[in-house]
DNA sequence: CTGTTAGCGCATTCAC
DNA sequence: GTGAATGCGCTAACAG
């Protein structure tokens, strides 16, 4: 029973049924006018249409049509942290380019946790999402790994699309970031201006981004003629306090002769910057700092970081795109990134 | 027609009536088993479907039971710029509240755009979320203005809970910030420290959120004895780059007797800080600079940045909260601020 | 071109 | 308790 009153109080939103009786036309007749692929439907029933459902304040049920079409128009989104630099970044891209296809994206934040990760996979499959997209590595050596990769395939196999940014671990379509070539740029142009001793902060073991980053950079010293200490490789925790941490730790253990210490990604690197400072040194001078990633805050402290970029906000457009089976996406490598110099690595020659 | 195969290749999701029929049961006990509010079904029917469930890697197809059930477990929200921190902050805080609820979150973004966001309204409308979350003030003076109001009302109308965050300009739900009241103690504060003569960096004129911070930081300077000329209040953009600009601005016109610059975000004021040390000035010592809203990187900028604390993800907590008709977040009275005061503003006296 | 009808996948009322 | 039947809002054949 609707309302028979004013329509002040709470009433249900308009059904197409109503806006077909409001323009005195058939459900169908109504449907095609509003949405109807092919159009064919006379001008006149369609004016009376649209008049009707703008008059009703009709907004069509995304749901409803969903399971009507047997088809979405949302794309799932999982990220490690909603608030770190670096997925917000990809976020964006992703939400800017569905957007431009007309499509809504659900976002949901891991928080690192694998088993979070598959439970939020499988609540949002769910959805049936046209596209899911998982940015951030998880360990190499994780339990869930498989089940994780079970689900996914599974949503495959049912229609579904799944891109992963930057972890090729499970055989899936992926956006990938070269991480190991741009640290080994990286390296030889650090040891081209002067750099021979270097040290590390990284994630956690196991990591597939960091580990890559690092064993890009070992390879760039190997060959540039720079030196790297197992011992001089620290681990922590894969964010602004834990790059602040493990640099703390560095500078504890004596000062060395550390000349430039490699942050696997720029939050961990803009947290060496403040751990240096606050150990009495200034950053740049006493020791160099190079980070990965160029997030938007790197231009902004002093020294301004050295970093490799990467095109977050592409690669998450790229990877909606790949996703959506775009031949140009196809058809691209590995994302390109690029060395920039910046003041934390005055040249030393 | 089902696929006989193997079931390696593309196959239709299981819908629940494959698992009723995989368990030998009706589907309304199907139903029952892996829903059923009030449960009342034989454990030994309950465990065959939740067995034939797993085995065909059965999941709940959302749009269904929201067109069944005629309610959704969708949470939308709006941001103006996903990659801002201050709004990568809000939504982390709205999602994690909603993950702690069970709710999925669809996000999208406005671009400072009113026409946009009137559309994205319209358009997330369509997914008939239980709650509708938009951050980010507009323009007081704008056109689109009436038709947001309207389509926000109609939603409600129609059963749905808006929130409003740092805006109340519409007659809706709010979580209000109380930026006049932080930036009023913030002029204190720096008056108190011995600064005296003060410009503002801001938004564009009628951005209420910057509107309501600027005329705060007046009246703390008018209580407190600083003086901010008219023509030391530069607009620009509400961004990085804004502050950037705008200061470089300030600084060309001659530097003047200008003390302190006030601007009324972060990211602006890190903009501002980079001006001024591009200017080839000292920020804090030749020019200090103070900011709002306390994001993350002010910390680690040099110096670090004196700013007036908001619980940016608090506020995303309690958006969600107070949309879900929370006792207490309906209680709550405006987000309390703080001032904090850092290297960016080093005493004066 | 238009209207009628049969689903889409699921929840739920109603008999059994 | 359980199953059959109805309906949610909408699309897509299917006939006219």
């Amino acid at each position: 029973m609707a309302e028979a009153g004013t329509g002040i109080s709470r009433s249900a939103p308009a059904t197409l049924h109503d806006v077909a009786r409001e323009a005195g036309v058939s459900l169908a007749t109504a449907s095609r006018s509003l949405n109807g692929s092919t159009r064919k439907v006379n001008e006149e029933y369609r004016k009376r249409v649209l008049e009707a459902a703008a008059r009703l304040d009709y907004s069509p049920n995304l749901s409803a049509q969903a399971v009507a079409r047997g088809t979405t128009t949302t794309v799932a989104l999982l990220v490690a942290d909603i608030a770190d630099p670096y997925f917000s970044s990809i976020a964006a891209g992703v939400v800017a380019e569905a957007d431009h296809e007309h499509l809504i994206v659900t976002m949901a934040a891991t928080e690192r946790d694998p088993e979070r990760e598959l439970e939020l996979v499988r609540t949002l499959r769910g959805q049936r999402p046209r596209v899911m997209i998982l940015a951030g590595s998880r360990p190499t050596a994780d339990p869930t790994e498989g089940a994780l990769g079970e689900e996914l395939r599974a949503y495959e196999r049912s229609g579904g699309r799944v891109v992963l940014i930057s972890r090729n671990e499970l055989d899936l379509r992926t956006v990938l970031v070269d991480n190991f070539a741009g640290a080994e740029a990286l390296a030889r142009e650090l040891v081209g201006i002067g750099y021979r001793k270097f040290a590390v902060i990284t994630g956690a073991e196991g990591l597939r981004t960091a580990a890559d980053r690092v064993e890009g950079f070992r390879a760039g010293l190997a060959a540039a003629g720079g030196t790297l200490d197992d011992d001089d490789v620290i681990r922590d925790a894969f964010t602004r306090d834990g790059g602040y941490d493990g640099m703390r730790r560095l500078l504890e253990r004596g000062p060395g002769d550390v000349e430039l210490v490699f942050a696997a990604n720029d939050v961990m690197g803009v947290g060496a910057l403040s751990a240096i400072r606050d150990a009495g040194l200034t950053p740049g001078t006493d020791v160099a700092v190079a980070g990965f990633d160029d997030i938007p805050t790197v231009r902004d402290v002093t020294p301004a970081l050295t970093t490799v970029r990467v095109p977050l906000e592409e690669i998450g457009r790229r990877a909606l795109r790949l996703a959506l089976g775009d031949a140009d996406a196809q058809a691209e490598g590995a994302v390109p990134t690029e060395v920039v110099l910046r003041e934390s690595t005055p040249g030393r020659k």
